[in-house]
RNA sequence: GCCAAGGUGGCAGAGUGGUCUUACGCGGUCGCCUGCAGAGCGACUACACGCCGGUUCGAAUCCGGCCCUUGGCUCCA
């Protein structure tokens, strides 16, 4: 068991070892609280989600710390709208609550903290004050500037070369002694101008021109900058360098190009070892984003595709590559998600039955399960393969069906393997919950269909198939899906 | 302009030196099964890999050039 993972530092495929072998300090460069979630997020929130996951499958203790930026221009742009809130902090404090609200029904793994900004001024303060003491920062009116020349290693990530970047055209960092030096804190309030321009013409503000909020600091009041709240915060909740940096692609520069700058600057040791993007989730032929307001909200798909065909639909494309939004993508996960699922039932229904015996044994059916925990780790280990880790478990519901399909009695310890293969991998490596939809809450609208059924099935006893016919049909466009098989009668909603 | 990722069958999407891979899935056709349908199983859906060169016994896979797409260089997962 290797895993191996592409490290955009250096481009290639890693072997991954962790500072310390039994544990792996995971950072994911997390949201910025201005606007409800996507499904560009949800898409890299379950690809880290199962990273996280097939770390800990691994054997791994895992350290998952996710910062949530609750101090953001964007922020303080929506101040007065609606009822998002009357402050910079009542705005965030909503959206974040909408945020990991979201997180929970995708199903995602809790991570072990989500550090805010606002709860971190202090370390932050610390750290710019560090810089500026190291001589990689300096403060001008109030404001300081991370100095990228007296970084000899910055661009390590990005490729880029200092005199390539293009220079910004605003006239008001002209305090900047490199048009690349970028701001560690910013004196005073927020910038208006930059409120204004996040400001949509088509919304009603109660408030005109909100302030955001500031703190006192040795170099007087002001806000933090961006790509600070990151190195400050990963340091406060993990102690010995991050293992596993994790965002999205459209992060790499310059936001983790300067953290590396600034925490490397700052510490003098290396600030991640493996930096893993995942690739942009697109909308047509762009990115899926809420500043060109092409997006469809986590809270609008969840209920419309359900979490389990949501997380297959992103589960089908590799971390690191871009996927499309597409209805008919989604459909085919649904699709997916219906055969693994009824493979599963088939499973804990005949391993249940009296068919089911310890004295069977069907050497296909174990071989097809040994091949398929044996390809889906390997797939998994190759940079998390998570496409054809999908394709190993559809073997495995190919190989339930062949086996109850071609016997008339079953194989119980193969099926109860095949079972803990589905659960292991299927729900606790990809996160599927293949138990949830159906059991425990009959209601009466269940028992009302079983009352149908129970008619439908007379009827078809005495040979009456019209009759029984239309009992389907109509039970059809209701949005109940009847299907007969050996066992007897069984319907889907 | 600079940096990065990518261009594979009707769709979607793995593979990354050689007939066991045109994987897996969706869609479509046919067969088995079924009272019928669905599900399931099996077969098929012209040996596809942006273009042009090169290396090699052999390239989708390596190298070079070009075209195109997306992302970054400004807030952004």
């Amino acid at each position: 068991m290797t895993l191996r993972v592409l490290n955009t530092l250096s481009g290639e495929l890693e072997l991954f070892e962790p500072a310390d072998p039994e544990r792996v300090l995971l950072y994911y460069c997390g949201l910025t609280v201005s606007d409800f979630a996507h499904l560009g997020h949800a898409r890299t929130w379950v690809h880290v989600d199962v990273i996280h996951r097939w770390l800990e499958q691994s054997g791994y203790d895992v350290r998952h710390v996710e910062n949530i930026t609750d101090v953001n221009e964007k922020i303080v742009a929506r101040v007065g709208e609606d009822d998002l809130g009357d402050s910079e902090r009542a705005v965030a404090t909503g959206f974040t609550e909408q945020l990991l609200s979201d997180m929970r029904a995708l199903n995602l793994k809790r991570a072990e903290v989500y550090p805010r900004v606002t709860e971190h001024i202090p370390e932050i303060i610390d750290l710019v004050e560090t810089l500026i003491e190291t001589d990689h920062a300096y403060e001008v009116n109030g404001s300081v500037y991370f100095d990228v020349h007296s970084f000899d290693e910055y661009g390590k990530l990005s490729n880029q070369r200092l005199d390539a970047v293009e220079p910004q055209e605003d006239g008001d960092r002209s305090e900047k002694r490199d048009p690349a030096d970028f701001a560690l804190w910013k004196a005073g309030g927020v910038d208006a101008d930059a409120v204004t321009d996040h400001r949509r013409a088509d919304r009603e503000y109660a408030v005109e021109t909100p302030s955001g909020e500031t703190w006192d600091s040795p170099w007087g009041e002001g806000r933090p900058g961006w790509h600070i709240e990151c190195s400050a915060m990963s340091m406060a909740h993990l102690d010995t360098g991050i293992d596993i940096h994790m965002g999205g692609r459209d992060l790499v520069f310059p936001h983790h190009e300067n953290e590396i700058a600034q925490s490397e600057a700052a510490t003098g040791e290396r600030f991640a070892r493996y930096w893993l993007h995942a690739d942009l989730f697109q909308m047509d032929d762009e990115k899926m984003s809420s500043s060109l307001g092409n997006f469809v909200p986590v809270t609008d798909a969840v209920p419309r595709f359900g979490v389990n065909p949501l997380r297959l639909f992103f589960l089908s494309a590799s971390y690191n590559s871009t996927q499309t939004y597409s209805e008919a993508a989604i459909h085919e996960a649904e699709e997916r998600w219906e055969g693994l699922q009824s493979a599963y039932r088939r499973a804990s229904e005949t391993a249940d039955s009296a068919a089911a015996r310890t004295t069977v044994t069907d050497d296909a059916l174990r071989a097809s399960v040994a091949d398929s925990r044996e390809s889906f780790a390997a797939a998994m280990d190759e940079d998390f393969n998570t496409r054809e880790a999908l394709t190993a478990l559809s073997a495995l519901a190919s190989a339930v069906n062949t086996h109850v399909d071609g016997h008339d009695a079953y194989d119980y310890r193969g099926l109860r393997r095949t079972i803990e293969t589905f659960e292991t991998f299927g729900a606790d490596v990809l996160g599927l919950d293949f138990t949830g939809d159906t059991e425990g809450t009959a209601t009466v609208a269940d028992e009302l269909i079983e009352l149908v059924l129970d008619v439908r099935a007379d009827e078809r006893a005495a040979g009456n198939y019209d009759r029984a016919d239309r009992l389907r049909d109509r039970l059809d466009a209701l949005g109940i899906t009847v299907q007969d098989t050996d066992d007897g009668t069984s319907y889907r909603r």
